[in-house]
DNA sequence: CATGAATGAGTGTTCATTCAT
DNA sequence: GATGAATGAACACTCATTCAT
């Protein structure tokens, strides 16, 4: 009841997903029906089950997808320490570029993770817990002020990409690099040390 | 309706209400149950229909209630004109507190009014555009610099508010006071003019 | 809990009365809800069962008054005997124009005693039967033809007069005398002996 | 929703189908129960929304059938035109024997469509007016009476009809010939023209 | 790999009726 | 004589889920 191997199957059960993926953001858990996701889907009700557990299943596969994709993602932009002073400013905009990028990619699963989901609160906290840690170890380094608390500035972080996100990439306006020179513009002097 | 006059339907009404929100909060619309607001309020499952229209309605009213307060709010904070430069920071630290303060006021509708509606995305789309008016007329007094996308930075601030309010104070850590001035210190200085 | 007294009870009684009869009329007994009644009659709910049991109770006070006045009427236009055979036609003429004047007068009532109650068939059975034993007595005196069987002939004068009650008096169109007439015309020539 | 194809399910239909006539011209559309249905069919609650709308909907289904077959029947009765006079007597018998045989054929399709259905009122003022065309082109060609006001006679028929039906027919007393005799007996004299 | 048919369990809602005042 | 407030009992309907094929 896992993986189906044929490529039928593998077919179907990516049309399922990607059916209730779309409804799912567009509807939310309860209002979208396995009814319709196989509706969608052009198969039977029957057929889901062939796929995935429950109805729950499906939803907590595709939670599961953007926190371990976000995850990954936050990871590999961990900070190489040697960084020059002069670079602070790219590296932070370099980061929100991939997360503002990584939440227009795939707009149901960010929907999803965001906002649908129970575990949305604790999907953000974790995230801020890393961009955290990146902070901290800055500015350990000297490259941000010190009275800044940074708990605090990456919740400010999480709290902006998301608003943002919602506010334009989902509704098509502006674009990620954009977005993300403008949050680095209202953000940075606040955090630089003075000189 | 909704107009029942005696004191004791009243105090009966407002039960429900309270264990409504209460419930809603927590549980999202769904997984609350018309049983056990009834229960929680010490009644059984008609008398909610002597006092709401139906399950959707309830909700309307906490959503309604949260929205019309979160309006005269920040209405009530226009900007007098003629401030003086120095008092910028005070004034936006003044908004930020009230509404930190509002949030925390009452959890259960804040927790609705911004998560649980499907609402919640035009709430703030409307509170953005708010906050961003009275940014603009700073802005255009010269308090601001006029490089700053204004919509951008009123989207900041709501997405700074949000998971400000949501990770501390809904969990009883911080107070407004202390994270409005965090938040001050972190955007004035992007925001402020250059001397 | 039968019958109240006092003037002002006695007025609230028929209000409450002629609230129900007006609905069960329009709307049938599923569709008439003690609220509307009441409302109608400028009451609250517990005034009712001041006044009436339940609500069968009331229906059944109504489709009361209906037989029991129905059956008074046919009793008193049992035949004299000694009629002359002259007389004839005027005679079922007049029995006619007293039947449909009786169905036109409380047409609220007739509708629930003839359509709306359980007992409408029962009703109209009975009344076949007082129009029957009459045609009976008449035709063994020899006034109608012996070939006819009074009990079909009785059922056939009932459903003209029922359907010609709603399809004309109740729509407020013609007028008693006139479709009396035009039944007399219709039957009798099948019904008087042949010359 | 109502169109299932395999042979089990039109079997599970049919059989709804025929526990719902049967209790709705029992009962009445409010004291029969979706429950008493499907329990007299065999099925279970969900399976009867499997293949109906609503409770209401399986009623009009009903009510539906019942009004197009008859019109149907009543359209195929039209008069062929090139009547002789001496067949008018027969042509009369035989469309109310037809009538009475398709009433008493599907009793339970019927006290629906008379009786039960709110639209019952419509039902027979359109057979009303549908017979009383037919009699108005007989009248035209000299057949009958000029004097008699069809719209009136028809009525009479409906009522005959109807009132015969559930006093004989519906009681396993009589038959439709036999009946329809009596009626074209009593009606024909005042029908047809003097000689 | 897929489907037609069926169901268990649950939920919102309605309405006649009553209690206490 | 009347009302505000409350309730018991029922019923239609929905939906995720499962057999049997």
């Amino acid at each position: 009841m896992a993986r189906n191997k044929g490529a039928k199957g593998q077919e179907s059960r990516a049309r399922l997903l990607a059916a209730a993926a779309e409804q799912f953001a567009g509807l939310g858990f309860y209002e979208t029906k396995i009814s319709s996701i196989v509706a969608q889907a052009g198969l039977t009700q029957p057929s889901f089950y062939l796929y995935f557990e429950s109805k729950e299943a499906v939803f907590e596969e595709l939670v599961g997808h953007f926190r371990s994709r976000l995850r990954e993602l936050v990871a590999s932009s961990r900070l190489e320490s040697g960084l020059q002073p002069g670079e602070v400013n790219a590296r932070v905009l370099g980061v929100l570029e991939t997360l503002f990028r990584f939440f227009t990619e795939d707009p149901h699963l960010t929907r999803i993770g965001l906002f649908q989901a129970p575990q949305a609160g604790s999907i953000k906290a974790e995230l801020a817990a890393l961009i955290r840690d990146n902070l901290l170890e800055e500015q350990r380094s000297g490259y941000f002020r010190s009275t800044l608390d940074m708990d605090v500035v990456a919740q400010c972080f999480i709290g902006t990409l998301e608003r943002l996100t919602f506010a334009y990439l989902s509704e098509g306006a502006g674009n990620p690099e954009q977005l993300a020179a403008q949050v680095v513009e209202l953000f940075m002097r606040g955090m630089l040390p003075e000189k």
